[in-house]
DNA sequence: GAGTATACCTCCAAATCTTAGGTATAGTTT
DNA sequence: AAACTATACCTAAGATTTGGAGGTATACTC
């Protein structure tokens, strides 16, 4: 993937989010940061000026709560999703999963469609 | 797909445009929405807010060019890609599927990965 | 005459992202 | 010891994109 691809994420970031809080306790900003680089092979880059706000702002929403914690001297702060958080990730992901499946139509098309 | 899913669009409309241009001689606007409402089977709606200006930023950017008739009484604007239309169209779908592809693998994720 | 479909357009506000910067600890390399 | 890398948090400024609302106009149907 090129590099101005990440500009494509739009939109989705945090769903991404929720849905990879979805199949964890729980998980720090810069452990995400590395979770999405490693299942994408190094395809996508979550940028911290992105991650954030995007977590804190869902934190607003009441969809994640923090708990934080001093490991090998170095400060971590844990989110995990809330009950009303669990019902919102349900939700937005198989919102975000039938956009992608548009999408795909419309970028599979064959001419003269 | 709800309502609000609209808004998931961010960054792949002009991608979108230029794909169904490339499936096709030439689009006008309101053909455009159309066709990309009648293909989601209603689901994804382009509003025209959006696609004006994203139909003015490709052809200021070189990407398109136009061409205006009077059909029935009504003007219409006949947009095609240009040769840098063509290569640039070609570049940003494959780009946006290997996105869309990340996006289904991060999205399909089962838990303890 | 009113409403609907077709067909173009712009402006403002909201949301999201990128870039760039900042702070701090721990371990490794020079 | 200094520099670099990895870990770990954060913010601010600016650009881009989008949605919503509005505007104009023609043709057809009720």
């Amino acid at each position: 993937m090129s590099t101005n691809n990440q500009q494509l994420l739009k939109g989705s970031l945090s769903v991404i989010i929720l849905k990879l809080l979805e199949d964890r306790e729980k998980m720090y900003g810069y452990e995400i940061t590395q979770k999405v680089k490693e299942l994408t092979a190094g395809d996508m880059t979550i940028t911290e000026g992105a991650l954030y706000p995007a977590l804190h702002k869902l934190e607003a929403e009441g969809l994640l709560t923090t708990e934080t914690q001093v490991v090998e001297g170095r400060v971590r702060k844990y989110y995990s999703l809330t009950k009303d958080g669990h019902k919102q990730a349900a939700s937005r992901i198989s919102e975000l999963t039938a956009f992608v499946e548009n999408l795909q139509t419309l970028l599979n098309l064959k001419p003269s469609f």
